[in-house]
DNA sequence: GTCTATAGACTGATAGAC
DNA sequence: GTCTATCAGTCTATAGAC
């Protein structure tokens, strides 16, 4: 139990109303993003008012920024540790993220909007701020082994990075796109969630595909 | 020249303000949002002030409303003629679609998030508001043509939605994730681009792949 | 049509009682 | 720690002069 004695005269019995708080915050700032989220809206979802914000998190955008930092390290910390990780090949890394990702998806389905759009709102500021900035493509072992392949010519000589595109963009889309799939398509929530389970398989074999038999251009 | 009389006494002199004010405004909206633009900004962004937005829309949310409209039509209404032309085969939709999807998404590169950022806010109220319900699966000639290639066994017995989902996904998330991609990967806007031009042709080839050479599962 | 000035409502944050 | 009451600032929208 780290962090629990934070406040000067807190004999630790705060811990759950700082992190029902905090939820509350969570839910509400991922449905309507910062601008449209008020205190009072936050406060009510906790079941508290405003002024125990205040106490526990000084300003709103503080809390905001703790929200903010906790569900973008959620998103890269688990996946560095795969990315760099030497005893899977390219294709069993592709597998291990892909179904990671998509779990990880299904369970917080508002996340990528979210973070998308506070980044599009000021890129820099979280960018550094974050830890995305651990993710450079010239330290990641992942990269490297994709090299190796085009060197071996196991793989056809195309900007990796539209590789990296689409595995990225074939996991993630579908989850910031699903009220509009699933209104357009008439599926209910977990039809949706199956086909992404379904996915899961699905998108490292699409990719090996890509790889092994591409297309004349 | 349609619409240029609205207001009662104007012996129409005011377009040009009335379509500065929405100009300023769709780059203020598509820059910071629904709930974090003010009518401030807009009204200095657009040169004028205040009062003149009230004047033309009544309101920050109908001035919204309309700019939204436009946006999303032009996102959905030159998509569906092609989608229903029944004079190209499934390859060609693919490719004239995804170019066209392209083109217009490197001259507005805020849109999408923009959209899905609303869309997200408040689904139904959108989709029924925009025109999005005129895509019906049933209607559409694209999809008739994917069952006679199922019937055919010229494509893999896959739901059909998954193929829908990778085209857009390939075609439009890698706008949305621009800021960070360009920022990780140390790419200028041009240097995005020609990569985005050469996506063209590269997602309908992939996805030929995917439909005719099936990795197994 | 366009401006300045201001009304009226709401928002984030704090003071102070318990 | 938690609450009620309230302040100061900001926002949208309008009134009224030109």
């Amino acid at each position: 139990m780290p962090e629990k004695v934070k406040k000067e005269q807190s004999i630790e019995k705060n811990a759950s109303t700082e992190e029902k708080i905090k939820e509350a915050a969570r839910r509400v700032f991922t449905r309507k993003g910062y601008a449209a989220t008020r205190t009072r809206d936050i406060a009510e979802e906790s079941g508290y008012n405003v002024a125990l914000i205040n106490y526990y998190f000084r300003s709103k955008e503080k809390l905001f920024d703790i929200i903010m930092l906790e569900h973008i390290q959620l998103f890269v910390n688990s996946v560095l540790e795969h990315l760099n990780d030497r005893t899977t090949s390219l294709p069993q890394k592709l597998e291990i993220l892909i179904g990671h990702y998509i779990d990880m998806l299904i369970k917080n389905p508002d996340l990528p909007v979210f973070i998308l759009n506070e980044i599009n709102a000021d890129p820099a500021k979280l960018i550094a701020k974050v830890g995305f900035d651990k993710i450079k493509p010239e330290n990641i072992y992942m990269a490297e082994q994709w090299r190796m392949m085009v060197a071996a010519g196991k793989v056809p000589p195309i900007n990796p990075i539209h590789f990296l595109m689409n595995a990225v963009s074939m996991t993630i889309f579908p989850f910031i796109a699903s009220p509009l799939i699933r209104n357009r398509m008439g599926l209910t929530l977990d039809e949706f969630n199956a086909l992404m389970e379904e996915r899961k398989k699905l998108i490292p074999a699409w990719i090996k595909s890509i790889m092994h038999n591409p297309q004349p251009l």
